[in-house]
DNA sequence: CATTTTAATGCAATTATGTTGCAAATATAA
DNA sequence: TTATATTTGCAACATAATTGCATTAAAATG
């Protein structure tokens, strides 16, 4: 355990959250990656610690409440980022672009890449948008090709 | 079987594919609806006639052979549409907006709708651009809210 | 601090989803 | 019409996700 603990814990009791073990550790384990985490991956590295379902409904649980974003990347398995201080459950503000490296499979989430704005065909209302981009990203680059 | 089958027939034929039962009906279906189609609903609507089995390996075959392309939902669930003609096994140019009704959840391709160039960090090499819009389609838009 | 209340976990069972191998059937070529 | 090659459908298998419920753990209460 860190010393993100006590940060944790309350984001948790800020949501109306228990604070629980297999909570704080899928904390730990997401805050300490540079990308999101897929699902299959969060469930190998918590091991026995945790049960599967317990994990969904973790994940599930946090989603809901803004205190992590789902990206799903091409083969549509799940991946999700801890969300950057202005989501809550009322709002999310995930609107940012995913980079998804073809090489690595790291999931990028580039805050700072706008989606620029869309024109639609007349009637349509768009109200969220998502796009993921794929290639290579900053570290496989310069490896591959 | 509409009039439709010739044409269906002649695309099997110029992509190597034999001109079968389930092939033809899987093209039938998708080319009757205004928006992409899913998996389930494909399933759902073929029912006995053809196996669970060959429905995938139908799509796969068109999908490689550039006949259809396959759009992830919001859930992660695959859907179908038939490709514009420009389409091939060697080059897909399906990198255009797709969007998501919230009401209806039909999926449609905005073929017209080009996605904007996008600034990445440095070092990051975009291939492809993937854009899902989501929100109210023209025909939703003016039902709810 | 002991006890009550409420929420969360873990297990078992179930359901859904996707894959593989192979024999039988069907489409095309010869 | 026969031969060849592809495609289908079945069965079995594998994987992923969901649900109900008893047990356990956390926060609230007195």
């Amino acid at each position: 355990m860190g010393n993100n603990t006590s940060r944790f814990e309350k984001l948790l009791v800020k949501n109306g959250l228990k604070r629980t073990v297999p909570r704080l550790q899928v904390l730990e384990i997401l805050s300490g990656r540079d990308s999101a985490t897929s699902q299959p991956y969060l469930e190998q590295v918590m091991g026995k610690d945790a049960d599967r379902v317990t994990l969904y409904r973790v994940l599930q649980a946090f989603e809901e409440k803004g205190i992590i974003h789902k990206v799903l990347d091409q083969q549509g398995t799940a991946n999700y980022a801890i969300c950057s201080d202005g989501c809550s459950a009322h709002e999310h503000h995930d609107e940012h672009v995913h980079f998804n490296c073809d090489n690595c499979h790291k999931i990028y989430c580039l805050d700072t890449v706008k989606i620029p704005a869309l024109k639609v065909p007349a009637g349509f209302k768009v109200a969220h948008l998502n796009l993921i981009a794929t290639g290579l990203c900053a570290s496989c680059s310069g490896k591959v090709n």
